[in-house]
DNA sequence: AAACAAGTTGCAATCGATTGCATTTTGAAA
DNA sequence: TTTCAAAATGCAATCGATTGCAACTTGTTT
């Protein structure tokens, strides 16, 4: 009824009288070993149902094959695309991936680098929290050339390679196609400013307006955590300024929603009334009612490419001191809630 | 520039010339040694940088302190939600979590098994692919006594803990409301038979439909993969029937989607031609148009409750031979999907 | 047959923490 | 001061695999 006991290297040596060296390495294909005794080894690994324990090798070779991944929440879609892909090619690459949430809480986010790190993970793929100011908690690793992927929410001041969508542009195109629908008061809800990819939308916002010799919607852009709540926060504090907006642009489609819902529950028609397009493109954006404009990011794709790059910085095939900052490319993807010509779904 | 050399046990020892077993003593609080030396010890400690080798404690102790998890998809808000749970006790009991993913591929799930087998997780947490028929695959772990724990899509013919909600309840719920909105002829998708929970979906649809001393529509109980394109078939199908559907229950949200886009497309009213009930809840359900009617499971809980009976397991806290399976409640969430009366959301 | 290189295998230390048991120290009682 | 239990510390083996180096087998070449 008990654990059966394990079968090490050393079982396998005296069963065939060989040294628990040969076994090691027939085991790992040494070429040193004869084909004869190699193939001896291993058949009697395998009656002896023998495992290797990885934990002693680790010991031994310094390695834990094991990716940790910080998201702020596992629990949404985009994150969780993300972890997908990262397992997808961790998977086939041998390393496993343990994931933590900060919880968009930066004292989590620290702890749980403590604990990655404690833990020895070969390499960290991360995504800040929305607090996420400083990053010396991140010291840990980069004082020990532990390699570090940012995706998404990345932080300027380390040294890494990075993973972000092109969010200037996403901005841009976001409001160009709003300027396009003849809104001219556009409303913006943006995400804190110490993340550079909410300063990025912001810009792109910005950079729309001016090139189309507009102004941003005076106490119109408004920056939060882009929850569900913020979101309703902020398209009750916008419908309540002098110059009513009639568009706003969405950092993310959570916040979209939240303006959605609210101005259905007021008849506010969207887009006549109030047009709009959010970021991410989320699952629900699609079906939700009128459908949502948004910038799709490829979240999937961006955790291969993270798994990827981490993977070759951990076998030493990428330079140490030489980052890339991969922009993936955005694209906007125009639906009922922007198009004043009004095209319903058929 | 490269890595700082690493702080042990035995340099602390050194330094303060004591045994290296005092300073591990003393780093884990162990009565045995006097608090004035225990002080001095984690003093030095830290003065030193040191950070305990987990792998060396884990070859020493047996244990890893990590979950595995294995779900068909991670990036699917069900799964992810329950992953989210579970990482959340984890993280506060000191375990890791590895997630790992199977693609409902019966091949990688058992490859899986064998990779946190070898890791040496310290227990499993799965819910099965849509393939899964045997568990010869798990007996790694049952025969070494490795927790499992199941949930949602549990295998009958393995003796564990198991977390389900009550899917009979669930579709005895969905189809008993289908027939008060007076529809007669109910058709149902349906996942494979293979797995209890489709079964359990099925029987309750079956049990509601004979108490109301009606039969399933003739050849419309269909069983698929519950994928999108899955459903988008299952709709067709179901719409050549010499006796149409008025109403459908879906053994989940994504095929009542396909379902919905489908019916809206071909100008089929929903719920006045068709009523609709899905299952799950997923995020989009309630903002899609009509809004869905479903069942609510709640992902995170089970995540939780998951979570922690694993750890009381490995803590041998449950007795290793008397399992008990979880029924978690199951609300049924009336939309405009399957509303006759006609509510729209105000 | 001697000599030597190439091919195989073994020895023993190492990775760092843990722990049963032995030993030493401390302090109080006799 | 002696005695002895209690308290504190150290010894050394252990967890299982890896690997540099030494040693031993082959087989080939003069």
């Amino acid at each position: 009824m008990n654990t059966k006991p394990e079968t090490t290297i050393h079982d396998i040596a005296r069963e065939l009288d060989v040294s628990a060296s040969t076994v090691s390495r027939a085991l790992k294909n040494n070429p040193l070993i004869s084909e004869k005794t190699r193939e001896k080894i291993k058949q009697v690994a395998i009656e002896m149902g023998y495992r290797p324990n990885v934990v002693a090798s680790n010991l031994r070779t310094r390695r834990t094959n094991t990716l940790g991944v910080i998201v702020p929440l596992i629990n949404r879609h985009f994150f969780s695309s993300v972890i997908s892909g990262v397992e997808e090619v961790a998977y086939k690459a041998g390393f496993a991936v343990t994931i933590s949430q900060s919880n968009d809480d930066f004292q989590k986010e620290s702890q749980i680098a403590q604990a990655l790190f404690a833990s020895r993970v070969d390499g960290v793929i991360l995504s800040a929290s929305m607090e996420t100011i400083t990053s010396q908690h991140l010291n840990l690793f980069t004082d020990r050339n532990i390699p570090l992927v940012f995706f998404d929410r990345v932080l300027d001041d380390v040294a890494a390679n990075k993973i972000v969508v092109d969010d200037f542009r996403g901005g841009l195109l976001a409001t160009r196609h709003l300027i396009e629908q003849g809104c001219r008061h556009i409303a913006h809800i943006g995400g804190p400013l110490n993340l550079a990819i909410y300063r990025d939308r912001l810009n792109g916002y910005l950079k729309a307006l001016s090139q189309a010799g507009l102004q941003p919607l005076p106490e119109g852009v408004l920056h939060n955590r882009l929850t569900r709540s913020d979101g309703d926060e902020a398209i009750r504090q916008l419908m309540k300024l002098p110059q009513l907006p009639d568009a706003i642009f969405c950092a993310n489609d959570t916040t979209a929603l939240s303006v959605i819902i609210y101005l259905r529950q007021q008849k506010i028609r969207i887009p006549e009334d109030v047009a709009l397009v959010g970021f991410s493109n989320e699952p629900f954006s699609e079906v939700v009612s009128p459908a949502l404009s948004t910038i799709k990011q490829p979240g999937y794709e961006m955790g291969l490419k993270a798994a990827e790059l981490i993977i070759r910085q951990i076998n030493g095939e990428l330079s140490a001191n030489d980052f890339t900052t991969y922009v993936m490319p955005t694209e906007l993807i125009i639906r009922e809630s922007s198009l004043h010509q009004g095209v319903v779904i058929a």
